[in-house]
DNA sequence: AACCAGTCCAACCGCTATTTA
DNA sequence: ATAAATAGCGGTTGGACTGGT
């Protein structure tokens, strides 16, 4: 019955990481690919937790995180998903690949809650701090459903795609008033992201795996045979720019992973999830530009994320 | 220069959904 | 069909860092 058990908690190493530990991690990874947690500690004699080891990988290790600096254009994104989609800060992190759902979570709750509180203050508008919908049990679309299942969310967001969409593009085009000053959509070149670990070594581990044909890079699709929603959701496999088209690839956990709640759904974003491992993280802000241009240019009708990433062949997006 | 308060972020905790034997 | 384990998510916390006094 069941599965072997995970990890025993006794001798379970906790706090901060070090960079030896991540090099061993990294290694790790760049050997077999993300996923399949459970075999990392005893694998690489990590004393450590698999959950904490994926959690090391997805929030810190995975290449292509950006840190830090958060645009103007991702922060109006974030508020205006938050205030979508609630506190979902998985699905959120999906449309900005290259931000973890916990960089997002820490950066909506020290600097975007206060900041929209005080805009808020100074309307004299509001009382409820209601910034988002699941912060004082403000209405709105994103309202914190309680009894709405998980996964059923992503179905509602599916029939209020107007309301997304509408929001997202007053989210980007908040910003062009001054367009000489406003930042790129994505300005740091794909595939080129800073790696998120101090120790110079791992950064050129990760280095040689980004590149195409590196050693063992490429692993990451076939990792372990672990279930299929771990092993795609966890990988980011060849997401140097030119990299390669490997359908199956993924970005972070997010899309994929609400992709796995719905399957009606899952097809359309992990496509879409292929396509923005395909071209590194940079093409998520594209697609989204691509989705909201397609809605001003008269496509305006197509509901779904399956319309909204339509990416049989994502070179068209690009 | 030393202390204190505030801020930030990495990591942990607990829960739920999903998967597997 | 069921129980147990894993993976993933969101909330919370603790320690390091920074700025002000």
């Amino acid at each position: 019955m069941g599965r072997p058990p995970c990890c025993d908690k006794v001798g379970v190493k906790k706090g901060p990481w070090t960079p030896e530990e991540d090099l061993m991690l990294v290694s790790y990874v760049q050997e077999h690919g993300p996923g399949n947690w459970r075999a990392v500690p005893t694998n690489t004699g990590l004393m450590r937790c698999s959950k904490s080891c994926r959690l090391r990988w997805t929030n810190y290790l995975r290449p292509g995180i950006k840190r830090g600096n958060f645009t103007d254009q991702e922060e109006k994104l974030i508020v205006h998903l938050q205030a979508l989609l609630g506190n979902r800060w998985a699905a959120i992190a999906s449309y900005l690949p290259e931000r973890t759902d916990n960089d997002i979570k820490n950066y909506w709750n020290t600097h975007l809650k206060k900041k929209l509180k005080k805009m808020q203050a100074g309307e004299g508008g509001g009382g409820d701090d209601g910034v988002g919908p699941s912060e004082g049990g403000g209405g709105g679309v994103g309202e914190k459903r309680p009894s709405v299942p998980k996964g059923q969310w992503e179905r509602r967001l599916q029939t209020d795609i107007h309301t997304a969409r509408q929001a997202l593009r007053d989210a980007l085009s908040l910003e062009p008033s001054t367009p000489a000053k406003a930042p790129p959509l994505l300005p740091t070149p794909p595939g080129l992201a800073t790696y998120a670990s101090s120790a110079e070594n791992i950064a050129r581990l990760l280095e040689g795996w980004l590149r195409p044909g590196g050693s063992g890079g490429g692993k990451g699709p076939e990792v372990s045979g672990s279930t299929s929603t771990t092993a795609t959701t966890q990988q980011r496999p060849q997401f140097s720019g030119e990299g390669a088209a490997s359908a199956s690839a993924s970005h972070s956990g997010g899309a994929a992973a609400a992709a796995a709640q719905t399957p009606e759904c899952s097809t359309e974003t992990s496509k879409m999830a292929g396509a923005v491992g395909d071209a590194g993280a940079a093409p998520a802000f594209s697609m989204l530009e691509s989705w909201l241009l397609d809605d001003v240019m008269g496509h305006g009708e197509m509901g779904l994320m399956a319309d909204v990433m339509p990416l049989g062949d994502p070179s068209e997006f690009f």
